[in-house]
DNA sequence: GCGACAG
DNA sequence: ATCTTGTCGC
């Protein structure tokens, strides 16, 4: 495991960090397919905290994109390096993320984050800017819907609607993964497209609502973050 | 002006 | 995100 900084130029506060959104979102790519679905690496990303200790702690899973099995793990643990505020979550998950994946020995190949891509207020949630920031290709699969608005999809998995933001554009879309569950709110966040970022969740998310890659991401920075407590106490 | 609001 | 046991169901 891996200790990380935050790094020195970090936004501080939260003036800085729109202005960095306001400069870093004209670099998001949303024509290019992406990667095939099924082939390749696909890498899930997430991450726990402990704002008591002022812990933060993410993971990296590297999956096989066809068998969906794991290829290889990472974790990095740090000082929380912004507060939870509405439409720069990214600030508060990113440098860790980052350092789980530069930890990593392989290529991610495309990766998933839990959150917005393009869905957010100013186009330039979680999975764009971590897109922006390493060139990866890169969607977001979130739990919630956030500020948008959306009707509901068709009962079966594969079902889907548009994610609408208040001007009508698609920014996403509500997908049901399994028969008659609540759906997921895909978006796309740098060098993939909507469609390639549903498709990709599909195929993630077979078993259960929540894409493998997630789910795995998800219990392995909860033991990181864990692991971390245990040895600050 | 106040509240809601990805994780 | 996080605080949290057992329990209903495939």
């Amino acid at each position: 495991m891996r200790i990380i900084e935050t790094p020195a130029d970090w936004p501080a506060d939260e003036a800085a960090a729109l202005a960095v959104q306001d400069r870093l979102r004209a670099r998001v790519i949303l024509d290019e397919p992406g990667p095939p679905v099924g082939e390749g690496r696909v890498t899930g990303v997430d991450v726990a905290y402990d704002d008591e200790r002022d812990i933060v702690a993410a993971a990296a899973v590297v999956l096989d994109a066809a068998g969906l099995d794991v290829v290889e793990e990472a974790t990095a643990v740090g000082r929380v390096a912004f507060p939870y505020i509405p439409g720069l979550l990214a600030f508060r998950e990113i440098p860790a993320v980052l350092a789980a994946l530069s930890s990593l020995s392989g290529e991610p190949g495309l990766v998933v984050c839990d959150g917005y891509g393009v869905a957010h207020p100013r186009r330039f949630g979680l999975a764009s800017h971590l897109g922006v920031l390493t060139g990866l290709p890169t969607l977001g699969v979130a739990k919630n819907p956030f500020v948008f608005s959306y009707d509901a999809p068709g009962p079966r998995r594969g079902d889907s609607a548009p994610l609408l933001a208040e001007d009508g554009e698609e920014v996403g879309r509500a997908l049901r993964t399994r028969d008659g569950v609540k759906p997921v709110f895909v978006s796309a966040g740098h060098r993939v497209t909507l469609d390639a970022a549903c498709a990709h969740t599909l195929h993630l998310a077979r078993r259960f609502r929540i894409p493998e890659s997630t789910r795995r991401a998800d219990t392995l920075c909860r033991a990181a973050l864990a692991a971390a407590r245990a040895a600050a106490a």
